[in-house]
DNA sequence: TTGAAAGCGCTAACAT
DNA sequence: ATGTTAGCGCTTTCAA
């Protein structure tokens, strides 16, 4: 067997309550008694055994993370590794610990969730993705259990915490800077509808059309679960239009890419025949031909944000629902110009 | 408080015992009993409780995942979501749950395998990356506790299961791929050789081209952390030798788009000018500019192996070490030609 | 400031 | 096939 506390207490000469109010650190030990029984510890090799701990105090340090289906192309995107570094570093700070569910379908991961919740292997909850109607979002409200969500809510929006970027915003300067280029004819490229950053994106581009007093033309929106097959028919046919577009705005960086590849099958240039933005700058977006002028939208804050605030709401219940804002910022890249003139009629 | 098991024995008029005996399915039990326990735990919204279980029995169902350090740009390849997705796949097949860590360097690292391990959190161990003297392996190797390791140990390698591609093989057949195609001039572009696979895909490259009867050039092996500004450098070097390569071999895709950007700068093009093989075959391989002819590892395999084959040693201590080779595979596509024979002399 | 003792909710002998 | 009971290792009143 383990060394446990009580050994801790016999060879210290205390009880092993004692022992326990060392290891949280009471502040009603003395000094001397808390370096006795540490000397101890350390002479044994003791460590504390967590499920113990979890058991009697009835919580765990642990947060729960959620991630969307790992059958999604999506799972792929750069994005998660690097939440995943914010929400890390967030709860390492508080000295928290990352339980994990994956699954391959929303099924399978309602019941990772329901197992990690109602196990009690966790005290709150991260939700790395934010879709519409989803079903773990309300397991989660019914019981009151604390959870985080990033991105925005599909409803309730006032009694969820959220962190998110303020996409319509966001979306909404991509699209003017293409505009300020000159540019009139302006497509847009999104993911799929069921999430609630596409959403949000694809309305910051009609705002920002609309402002501009510039009509929207249905033949110019595209969404696609997109990368391979889908996505590539659907730049083509955007691209045989009597007017194609002169300028794109895509919703994530993955993506562009993709659209980057099709374009140059079909023989057209970027920048010089089309104008890309492009969305969440991570790596790729530099390494990409062109490089792409893509926002940036902070990722690692995101999740950072997110596993920091749910650990204040675990530990004070009476935490206030919060939405957090993060910032966003254009990278200017080589990927867009004014549009071609000659081409303009 | 919630509901536990003795609940759920007073309603269903049995004893605890008996319930504890249903959760697990215990096969002597009537089938009658079983089900008006069932009915009472349906009734009653009963859950077991994780942690009680745990520390009756001594044992976590969960395993823990040693990530490499978030502060490598490493962290963002998307290998790491794909071997993810394997080894979540494996552990839920077993009902096993993941518990993560990561950390910013290699004590914080250690630091968080030493509080899962030693608090019981977890009954075993994936390590998700092979680097030179490990400590958290000598520290799971003193301690005799199960893990396993994608990738090739570093030594130990009859003690350590561990999961891997034959890298030296895989190495080979990409450069022997280019030789067959008429290429003499073949450089390397590896990351760091702190890490394994670099070590042994090198080998895989020298081997290939001693054979051929080809001599090895010191000038045409670069390793980097690559990515951004330094493998930039490497790259234009390497092109100015006074016989610039015809063919590069590069350990990865995420390597190679940097190494297609820097060519594309230097106005070199591929695969008319220089051919390139790449590595991993991961989404992006086939979408970049070209697409990318790359060796398959077969990533999701490896996690799901390790995982596998993980829990098989956890519930069977004699379970005798393993090592396991996962194929590998090379898939063509357009980044790949015949040496461009005018510029040879 | 410290100790004694009653759980936390479950499992696993041992009995029957 | 099922019941009894003693822990698993810790926290947390309550008492001193």
């Amino acid at each position: 067997m383990a060394v446990t506390i009580k050994d801790v207490a016999r060879i210290a000469n205390v009880a092993p309550s004692t022992v326990s109010r060392v290891i949280a650190d009471s502040p009603r030990i003395s000094e001397e008694t808390k370096q006795k029984v540490k000397k101890a510890m350390e002479k044994l090799g003791y460590h504390p055994n967590q499920n113990a701990r979890n058991l009697a105090s009835q919580s765990t340090q642990t947060i729960g993370l959620v991630m969307p289906s790992s059958k999604d192309v999506g799972f792929q995107n750069p994005f998660f590794p690097t939440v995943l570094q914010g929400i890390s570093e967030g709860a390492h700070e508080k000295n928290y610990a990352l339980h994990m569910t994956t699954g391959k379908s929303k099924k399978e991961i309602l019941e990772a969730v329901i197992q990690m919740v109602q196990g009690k292997r966790v005290d709150g909850v991260v939700l790395l993705y934010s879709s519409v109607e989803d079903k773990v979002i309300s397991y989660l409200q019914e019981r009151d259990f604390p959870f985080v969500l990033i991105g925005k809510p599909y409803k309730d929006i006032e009694e969820i915490t959220h962190v998110d970027n303020d996409n319509i915003r966001a979306m909404k300067d991509a699209t003017e800077y293409l505009i300020q280029l000159g540019h009139r004819q302006i497509g847009f490229i999104g993911g799929s509808m069921e999430l609630m950053v596409t959403a949000d994106r694809l309305h910051g581009y009609e705002r920002a059309l609309i402002e501009a007093g510039i009509d929207l033309k249905k033949e110019y929106i595209i969404h696609q679960e997109f990368l391979r097959e889908g996505g590539q028919e659907a730049v083509r046919e955007i691209m045989k239009l009597r007017t194609p577009p002169t300028g794109l705005v895509v919703a994530d960086d993955f993506m562009a890419l993709g659209v980057l590849n099709t374009l140059d099958e079909l023989g057209i240039r970027v920048p010089e025949d089309i104008s890309i933005v492009s969305f969440n700058n991570v790596l790729l977006a530099e390494m990409a031909k062109p490089p792409l002028t893509s926002v940036d939208i902070n990722i690692f804050e995101l999740g950072y944000q997110a596993s920091k605030n749910l650990i204040t709401m675990v530990e004070n219940s009476n935490e206030p629902t919060k939405r957090l804002i993060i910032s966003h910022r254009l990278i200017e890249r080589l990927s867009c110009s004014r549009p071609n003139t000659e081409k303009l009629e």
